[in-house]
DNA sequence: CCGATGACAAGCA
DNA sequence: ATGCTTGCCATCG
């Protein structure tokens, strides 16, 4: 890997998410090793943030820490949207947290094989 | 659940 | 350039 370029980081971050499958949901870190910045999960996050796609096109509330807490909902229309879209997919949460999170979990890398 | 520590780009002064 | 702070995070105790 070369230098780190803002844009290509960004752009391979909104590309794996594209790809997260409905019903199922990815971590941070697991979409940070996926592109190659096995450390820069917090630089996924900041990318979600900045991203502006129609939210009915691209699956934001796909993402979430890697304990399965829904750490960005607060970037959402309400407190409630982020857990709302989840479980309309079929995933149980409660209290901020994805139930079974072992088998919701989607790892990237078993994808871009 | 909390705190400390690690990681590192970006923003700012 | 230099330093300090922040950040939809992670891991460990």
């Amino acid at each position: 890997m070369g230098r780190f370029d803002k844009e290509d980081f960004y752009n391979a971050v909104y590309e794996v998410v594209s790809l997260i499958p409905k019903g199922r949901a990815t971590s941070y870190a697991a979409i940070a090793k996926a592109i190659g910045y096995p450390t820069m999960a917090r630089f996924v996050g900041r990318a979600m943030r900045e991203s502006n796609f129609p939210k009915n096109t691209f699956p934001a509330h796909r993402v979430v820490n890697s304990q399965g807490v829904l750490s960005g909902k607060d970037f959402f229309e309400d407190s409630t949207a982020m857990m709302q879209l989840l479980e309309s997919e079929g995933i149980v949460v409660i209290n901020n947290r994805i139930q079974n999170w072992k088998n919701v979990f989607w790892n990237p890398m078993e994808s871009i094989i």
